[in-house]
This record gives C-alpha cells, sequence and structure tokens, in this order.
DNA sequence: CTAACTTAGTTGACATTTACTACTAAGTAA
DNA sequence: TTACTTAGTAGTAAATGTCAACTAAGTTAG
C-alpha cells in the first residue's frame, strides 16, 4: 500500500514505508495468491496486495513487518519468505510519493487446511490466470504481482522453491506433478529422482508410505524449513 | 545511508529513505569499489557506500534517485544499475529506524579512464580484497557490500554482467581473462568462444582489430546497452 | 487364488554436451 | 626467414541428459 506524509513529529507512528506481500498457495483451484479488499481510500473496495505500514516501534526489521503482514492475514508463522524488490515513485500513489517493499511468500497447502487461509471475510484466494488474477487490483499491485509470478516460476527451474506449497509430507510424484504445473511441462522421472537425491534436500519418513490401489509411495519432507538450492545457482 | 526524522510538515524535502550504491571498476587494482567518505555525523570522517536522500519533489522513482547520486559521484550516466536488495530495521542507524534500497552499479573502464573516476577527493576506488574492502565502513555498509559481491560473483555464472566492467571495445581474450578473475578459475576457450557467439550478445567491430606482436584479435562490443543473458537462466 | 491393473522406482542404450588437448593461423621481431 | 606469441579451430574422451522399456509392489475383480 502506500504512505501518507501527515504532521508527524514525535508520534510514535512514523510511516516511512510499506511492506505489501504476494502469498502463494496451491489451492484446489491451482496456484492461487491471496488479495485483500481494501477498506479505506485510495482504492476503497478495490482487491489488492495485503500489505500494510511499516510500525517501527513494534518491527525490528522489514522481514519482521512482513512476517507480521503474513501472520495478521493468514495466521501461518512460518512461511517461505523472500523479498522480491522495492518500488517507489511518484505516481503509483495518487496522494504522491511512496515506496513499497514487496516479498514472496509460499504457504503450504497444510495451513490451508488447518483453516489458516484467509482469515477475515475481506481477504480471499484467487486462482492465477496467465500473469496475474482475474479481477481489477489496486495501486500498481497487478505490475507487482506479474513480477512475483516471474520471480517463482524461473525460481522452479533451479530451487527447492516449489516443495514449500506442498503439504509437509508428500511423495516424490506429488512433487515431480507440482514442478510440472509450474513448469508447463514435462519431467523425466529418473532424472527428477536423481537430483532431488543429489541436491539432498528431502528426507524420506521412515516407514510412512503413501498407500492407493497400487505400490505405495515413499513419503519425504524437507530437510530444513527455509528453501536449499537444487543446482548450483542462487538468485 | 540514513533517514533522520525532523519536523517536516509542508517541506520539499521530505525523508523517506536513502539509496546506496555499490558502484564497481575495474582498475589497475583489480575490482574495485568506489567509496566516499562521509562529512557529517553519524559516523563522519568514515568510509561508506555512496549514498543519498530520495529527494521526492526531483527523483521520479528509485532508479532515478540512484541515478542522481551515481552521477553525482562519478559522473558516469549510462552504468549498468541493478538493484540489490533493501534493509531497513532499527539497529543500522544510531538515530532509529532506517530503511536504504541499495543498487549494483558497473562501470566501464571507459567511463574510469575520461577523469570521471571518483570526482571529489572525498571519494575513492578501493579494490576488493576477499568479501570486501580493507577499511572500516560506516553503518552496516560492509555487509551490503558483502552481498553486492556475492550478487555478482554469482551472475557471472550465468549473465554478460562482467562485460560492463570493460572498456566499449575488447577482445575475447580480454572478456574471457576478465570472467576468470571474478570466478577465481580458468575457463575453456573454445566453450567460452562458443557459448559467446550463442548467446549473441557480442557484435564483432569490422575492420577493427587489437594488434600486438602476435596474431592480431577481432575486437567486440556489446550488443545492448543493458545486461543480457549468457544462458537461459536470470534472477 | 490368481490375473489384471496401476503407479513406484530402476535400468540401460543412445544422443548431446562439456572438458581437454593438440593443432593451425597470423601477425611481430630478431 | 625463422623464432616467438597469442588468436582461433578441430577432434576426441568423458560426463551428462533423454528416452523408453523394464521390474516392483501393492489393490481389485473374477
Amino acid at each position: 500500500m502506500v504512505q501518507i506524509m501527515t504532521t508527524h513529529d514525535n508520534d510514535a507512528f512514523k510511516p516511512i514505508a510499506t511492506v505489501d506481500l504476494a502469498i502463494f498457495s496451491m489451492t484446489p483451484n491451482g496456484l492461487s495468491v491471496l488479495l485483500a479488499r481494501r477498506a479505506n481510500a485510495p482504492f476503497a473496495g478495490v482487491w489488492a496486495l495485503p500489505g500494510g505500514w511499516i510500525h517501527i516501534d513494534i518491527d525490528h526489521d522489514l522481514e519482521t513487518a512482513a512476517r507480521r503482514v503474513l501472520k495478521e492475514k493468514t495466521g501461518v508463522e512460518m512461511p517461505y519468505l523472500e523479498q522480491l524488490q522495492t518500488v517507489g515513485n511518484a505516481n503509483r500513489d495518487p496522494r504522491g510519493w511512496s515506496i513499497s517493499v514487496v516479498y514472496v511468500a509460499l504457504i503450504s497447502s497444510d495451513d490451508l487446511a488447518a483453516g489458516q487461509g484467509a482469515r477475515s471475510g475481506e481477504a480471499q484466494w484467487w486462482p492465477i490466470e496467465g500473469n496475474g488474477v482475474d479481477v481489477h487490483l489496486a495501486f500498481d499491485h497487478a505490475l507487482l504481482l506479474s513480477d512475483a509470478l516471474t520471480r517463482i516460476r524461473k525460481k522452479v527451474e533451479y530451487s527447492t522453491l516449489p516443495a514449500h506449497l506442498l503439504p509437509s509430507r508428500f511423495t516424490l510424484s506429488e512433487l515431480q506433478s507440482l514442478y510440472e504445473r509450474l513448469l508447463g511441462r514435462k519431467l523425466d522421472k529418473s532424472a527428477f529422482r536423481k537430483r532431488v537425491a543429489e541436491a539432498g534436500f528431502l528426507v524420506p519418513v521412515e516407514g510412512e508410505m503413501r498407500r492407493a490401489s497400487n505400490r505405495p509411495a515413499q513419503v519425504f519432507r524437507l530437510k530444513d524449513a527455509q528453501s536449499l538450492v537444487l543446482f548450483d545457482r542462487t538468485l
């Protein structure tokens, strides 16, 4: 969102900038982003990326502020969180110059199922269509969302990032299928297995097997909370 | 640098945040970064990354602000410029909460030679040693510099970024040698040639040859001003 | 009880790419 | 004209990715 330059000499609240979040998860409708309907002007009633002012009295740093907003909107405490970019110019807010630090967050579908999805009635999951959503967004948020999508789609190629969209326990086939959906192309089964094993970011859950009317599959979990590098590239 | 929350109701100058720049170039001492000695408190007299307040009345956007600072310090108008990250917390400035948007800039050694290097006596090129420079830096700038180095070293692997550090005309050997210095390992001559040809970001300058007491080398220039992708990855 | 079915996971042949080495090319300098 | 130096090319071996077939392990139908 956006900044108002009010009179603020010794106020506890001194508007510096906002943090905005592109929060993604896999819903029954596929990859989706959480949007919030704006309560106040400007753009009252219009959908926007969840965000809020940095509260310099309670937020120790930018990431803390982003986590606070995320917690308020979704209840989720430990998402995958990554700074995307910072936008700042004179046009993005009708009230004048404003700065927004944009974060990308990925939420496990476990957390969605636990009723943490969209907490308030004013927040809702929107399925991704192409480079955005099928609704008009406030400010420059359509652009920010498009940038966020570009980032995560690129990162699918060389990181373990998509694993954070799955439940905490999953099979290799489920993971591969997710990669394929995000990449939009089929992957080779044995190559996928091999690379995942080499990267070493998955831990088999001993004894646990996913069973259906066929050969049961080994169940895995992520080794660490944050994303590890799948190949040899970062950023 | 850093933000002071003064009384500013209808001032033209409303401090929002600062932009700080990690400006790199190849000097006779190898990869170097431009540092400025701080004139005022805090950290008066201490070396720091060049930076400055965003002037919302003259800077249309963040990148404009970064280019302005760069122009002031170096005279260079058309560098390679890329947003690195934004830092913001309560501790980085003794005066309290502050936000800085950090950019990485690469300057052609042509521009250095044209006397544009360090304009004022208070700015100076420092050679990179390991993950930083051999001098104490103000604020969290040692950390920011280290992050900037990590970014450009990673990007060497898959982008044409290093070409922006060379003069506008160069030979393949010069480019390869630069990549090798930045990567810290030898590259294969024919493989390098092949990949550069495939990426198609170099244009041979017809007729021009670099001659010494040996076979003359074809001279090249960059196809476009901004960095193209060398392989099939970005970000 | 057994055969058919489905998905998990493995194996191996072939194609493509990369790594390494040696070669030829084109100038200068003695 | 020969030695020297760096530019640029060529060819082979090793590594890696691609593709397709195969075996494994369960459920379900008859």
